[in-house]
DNA sequence: CGAAGCTGTCATCAT
DNA sequence: AAATGATGACAGCTT
């Protein structure tokens, strides 16, 4: 269950939103997907006419929604060219005539399970006995076409599929459900949650899972996976039939589905359990720890807390993610007392980074509840435990189960893990006031408040501490802000100021341009009024004798050139 | 793996 | 004097 929700986690992270997981979403992108694959099932006729090589050599990348040249699937060394064709014959004249559950019989009974087993690679045949099966015959293929997913969710998912425990678990479900057919049907409950038009699915759903449950983590698989089961026998015969990897992944998110929800629930009669016990080095993982991480666990496990402060979430995790907020809060509630920021810190990264490792840590997170005792000891105290928490969680990650994924879990805002903290805290400490309400009332209000309470001294330190952090946190925040805008606006400033000085330098030119040019024109005038002059013998002056000035007043006169020279002497 | 960026927090001073 | 705001510095974390 850790892995499977470590890579729904991760296909979050890879892009893949809930919006991925919406059934209209999806169902357009497969219209568009069908469009394009109509378009290319044309051309290919055409090619194939023209080249039947190439047509063997061509496939339909539903990733990219282009031909590339075929790649032997996964597991398919079988894959030729003939049975590409006989796998496009096939959809169209069985496809769409043959129900998912009878594929399924005619899987069972051609394939027996040990053969397929046997038949399948070391990678995948844990994760997909069924698909493997469904692989072999030419004819079956075209179930698993389905174009729905995104290239970002099919590697997540393969990189699901790549893991080996994962695989074991996968493998031992689905050679259950091969057995018995009802249980695939059971998961369908679930995905209908998140798709309104598989309604008729939903009657068996509390019966499978709570719904608390199914909202927190199921329901990005249940969406990714709903489609594909409703619309399979649907897609078979419009859709080409060839083997990927993305349609291994298909066919098995329903057991991912079936894990998920029945693990927990179905623990001890299930393989999760003894599967997570494997793959665990600390041995006491049990239900428990499970049922911990759903919400309504924490809502029972904690119920003073939750019933006490039922706004407290909404006043100051306003923008952190319901699912994230609810596990830190269970853990912190029930340790944090009035630990030292530093603590707080290193509680934030532990239990929001390492989802994975809730069965490991929460189990600790309660002893630590019950060894909790006054408050002014918790800052050591704290910091003891958290590095001890830390300790005993490294050898489970030592042992591989805690994966890229985690750190990408990890990216959570602090802001959010800091508001549950302190939300926590507030509870922890039996404080009747929202952190909200701690930090943003005003100072009487706020004194007021207070002193009405009556709170002892942990508690007013505790709240005034919040009332200060939260403060300057806001505080803070505004000046980052305030400096960002004094840089763009020095920015601005500064560009502005170059366009100035481009502006004059360009005027400069402009204007020791046109001086220039008057000069010119000076010069000019000044040769064409000379030389119109006459001396009274009618011969021009001499530029070397004379000269023309000009005074104020506008008035010209011809000066000789030596008595200017003269004048100049004396 | 290191640099850069972001955020929360603390210390300190100013209001 | 207390509360609050502003800001530099620091640490932890993410990108």
């Amino acid at each position: 269950m850790d892995l499977i929700d470590i890579l729904w986690r991760q296909d979050v992270d890879l892009g893949a939103g809930r919006e991925v997981f919406d059934l209209s979403y999806r169902q357009k992108e497969v219209e568009l997907r069908l469009q394009r694959e109509k378009e290319e099932e044309k051309r290919q006729q055409r090619q194939r006419e023209q080249e039947k090589e190439l047509l063997a050599q061509l496939q339909l990348d539903e990733e990219t929604g282009e031909f590339v040249p075929r790649s032997a699937p996964l597991t398919q060394d079988t894959a030729t060219s003939a049975q590409i064709t006989q796998n496009g014959a096939f959809a169209e004249q069985d496809g769409d005539a043959m129900a998912f559950d009878e594929c399924m019989q005619l899987l069972v009974q051609t394939f027996p399970l040990d053969e397929a087993a046997e038949s399948v690679p070391p990678c995948l045949d844990a994760s997909d006995p069924p698909s493997t099966d469904l692989m072999m015959p030419p004819d079956i293929p075209a179930f698993i076409q389905n174009p729905l997913l995104p290239g970002s969710l099919d590697q997540a998912w393969m990189e699901l599929l790549s893991l080996p425990e994962l695989q074991q678990c996968l493998n031992m479900q689905m050679q259950e459900s091969l057995d018995m057919k009802p249980s695939v049907e059971a998961q369908d409950p679930n995905y209908s949650q998140y798709l309104p038009g598989i309604d008729h699915l939903s009657l068996v759903k509390t019966e499978v899972c709570p719904p608390e449950y199914i909202n927190t983590y199921d329901g990005s698989f249940n969406t990714m996976v709903s489609p594909n089961l409703s619309q399979m026998s649907l897609n078979v015969p419009e859709v080409g039939a060839e083997f990927r990897p993305e349609e291994f992944n298909e066919l098995f998110y329903p057991e991912m589905e079936v894990k998920v929800n029945s693990g927990p629930l179905v623990s001890d009669g299930g393989n999760m359990v003894s599967q997570l016990a494997e793959i665990s080095s600390d041995p006491p993982v049990n239900t428990v720890d499970l049922h911990s991480f759903s919400p309504g666990s924490f809502s029972s496990g904690k119920p003073e807390p939750m019933a006490e402060f039922p706004d407290s979430d909404s006043g100051l995790s306003l923008d952190s993610s319901p699912h994230m907020s609810s596990p830190g809060k269970s853990l912190n509630g029930d340790e944090s007392f009035g630990f030292s920021d530093s603590d707080s810190e290193e509680m934030d990264n532990s239990p929001g980074g390492m989802e994975s490792d809730y069965t490991e840590i929460f189990p600790l997170v309660y002893l630590n509840d019950g060894a909790q005792g006054s408050l002014s000891e918790k800052p050591p105290t704290d910091q003891q435990e958290m590095k001890a928490k830390n300790q005993k969680i490294e050898p489970a990650e030592a042992s591989g189960h805690s994966k890229p994924p985690f750190t990408k879990d990890k990216q959570k805002k602090r802001s959010e893990a800091r508001l549950s903290r302190d939300e926590q805290r507030v509870k922890a400490l039996q404080i009747p006031f929202t952190v909200d309400k701690i930090i943003n009332l005003p100072v009487d209000d706020f004194n007021e408040m207070m002193s009405k309470h009556q709170p002892n001294e942990a508690q007013l330190a505790l709240v005034r501490d919040i009332r200060r952090r939260g403060k300057n946190k806001v505080a803070a925040q505004n000046c980052r802000k305030r400096k960002l805008e004094n840089i763009v606006g020095l920015e601005y400033e500064l560009d502005s100021l170059k366009e100035e000085k481009e502006r004059l330098m360009k005027k400069k030119s402009e204007r020791s341009s046109s001086l220039r040019k008057m000069k010119q024109q000076l010069s000019t005038l000044y040769q064409e009024v000379f030389s119109m002059l006459r001396d009274e013998h009618g011969k021009p002056f001499s530029p070397s004798e004379y000269s023309l000035q000009h005074t104020a007043d506008g008035t010209v006169f011809l000066v000789p050139r030596i008595k200017k020279i003269l004048v100049k002497n004396n």
